[in-house]
RNA sequence: GUGGGAAUAGCUCAACUGGCAGAGCACCGGACUGUGGCUCCGACGGUUGCGGGUUCGAUUCCCGUUUCCCACCCCA
């Protein structure tokens, strides 16, 4: 038998009902706070990453799906090209590649499959789904202001609500400019330099490779030497000092409860300044539900103009996971059953449901095949609200035998009224 | 990439120390000819993840392997 191969998995009914609630509510969410949406391709050259995201990123060093793409003529020499591991790169290269400086600001959405190759895990998986969203633009048209960063982390507190995701919480912190961060990592490289001898063997790898990810240290023993470290917050600059109070102002003003985490790193190269996640208990090990912040020199990373931005990205897989809503719950069931009764009754209840259909009732249809004993049990079994028989009498008559399932009334309702009955 | 646990019918799970692979639910049919749910009866359903080994005999013990789960790492 051949199966998904590992890491990936199929999304079945009713369960996609569950994906599709929260993909609506995502548009609607945005909607209101006019995004727009962009579609980009599922692979790029593999240079957009390595530039992107950084190459010393475990992303790009390990974990990503990427192929020498063969030439089929002389002319066309072929190239690196990689599955996307995330959206915000491919993104930026679009802005670049189209020059949507030109519309000013850009409030863009994107939801679709990103793939990593990382060891399988609960809400981790080789394909997977993100609900991602960026503010692109010249500085001119405010992509720098604190307003738009304060605006997206909003927008995700009521998108989060709306899906009755009631206990989250944010996480913030602001990560500096590079220039912040060399000084920051210089200090942290320092202040270890004595400590890290007694610190678990990780840490010893973290303060060589990326003394940052230090921070993300769980090993009880380490916290205090952790507490004892420098902070980001001291190293900000004025700029960046002064933008983080201003969303941390706005949040508070429009009632978003967020938590300052100092020891909130991230793990792509591109972030700069507000850095943000939402996290969610009953998750596990992978409790971050979603991550986002700023990359204001994305832009210029990849050869384009300046253009600072802000996003973020939805592990869809995860939320969908932390809903309580069931899928049971949101699945639309068929508001009428079409029972055709006898030989030769199947056109009669096929034009019946079309009717039926056009005025936007959900419709199963049966097969004249059935006994009328099978067609209900059928009728049941789909959850139909009503079932529909059409027989010899009800055609001769043009009107036809309604039943409600669950009160067991049932009435001969003439053709024309057959729609709002159903629906009313 | 590292460490641990698991894998038996479509699903959830049994099967003593190695001795004929089972149940509930689901599915299909019947009781019941144009009236469902409830009930009763019946049928179907398996290379016990895969490959090898030990044994008279392996779902059971051993080795390998694959996948999933948990944790690390990292991230969404």
């Amino acid at each position: 038998m051949i199966k998904a191969v590992r890491g990936t998995r199929d999304l079945l009914p009713p369960e996609t009902a569950l994906w599709n609630f929260v993909e609506s509510a995502a548009r609607d969410v945005f909607r209101a706070y006019n995004f727009q949406e962009i579609r980009t391709p599922i692979f790029e050259a593999t240079e957009l990453f390595a530039r992107g995201v950084g190459e010393e990123t475990d992303i790009v060093a390990k974990e990503m799906y990427t192929w020498e793409d063969r030439g089929r003529a002389a002319s066309d020499s072929g190239q690196s090209l990689t599955l996307r591991p995330e959206a915000t790169a491919g993104i930026v290269r679009a802005y670049i590649e189209h020059k949507l400086w030109d519309r000013g600001l850009n409030k863009l959405y994107c939801i679709g499959p990103m793939f990593r190759r990382e060891r399988p895990q609960k809400g981790r998986y080789r394909q997977f789904y993100q609900i991602d969203a960026e503010v692109i633009g010249p500085a001119s048209a405010g992509s720098d202001s604190p307003a738009r960063d304060a605006e997206v982390l909003e927008m995700l507190a009521t998108l989060l609500d709306r899906l009755g995701i009631s206990d989250w919480n944010l996480e913030l912190n602001s990560v500096g400019t590079p220039a912040d961060r060399v000084q920051f990592n210089a200090a942290l490289r320092k202040a270890l330099e004595p400590l890290v001898a007694q610190m678990c063997t990780d840490c010893q790898r973290r303060a060589v490779t990326n003394p940052l990810r230090v921070f993300d240290c769980k090993v009880p023993e380490d916290q205090p030497i952790i507490d004892t470290l420098p902070r980001i917050t001291q190293f900000l600059g004025e700029d960046s000092r002064k933008h983080f109070d201003a969303v941390q102002e706005i949040l508070t003003r429009v009632g978003v409860s967020f938590r300052i985490n100092e020891r909130l790193v991230r793990g792509l190269d591109y972030y700069t300044r507000t850095a943000f996640e939402f996290t969610h208990g009953a998750l596990g090990a992978q409790n971050a539900i979603l991550g986002g912040g700023r990359y204001d020199g994305l832009s210029e990373a990849l050869g384009g103009p300046a253009a600072p931005g802000i996003g973020f990205a939805i592990g869809e897989d995860r939320l969908v996971m932390s809903l309580k809503e069931t899928a049971e719950g949101v699945v639309r069931k068929p508001d009428v059953y079409v029972a055709p009764l006898g030989a030769g009754m199947n056109g009669e209840a096929a034009k019946l449901a079309r009717e039926l259909r056009h005025h936007d009732v959900v419709v199963e249809l049966g097969d004249d095949a059935f006994r009328l004993k099978k067609s209900f049990e059928a009728a049941t079994k789909a959850g139909a609200k009503y079932i529909l028989i059409v027989g010899e009498n009800e055609v001769k008559a043009d009107a036809f035998a309604l039943k409600n399932l669950a009160t067991g009334e049932q009435v001969s309702v003439p053709r024309g009224e057959l729609a709002q009955r159903i629906q009313g």
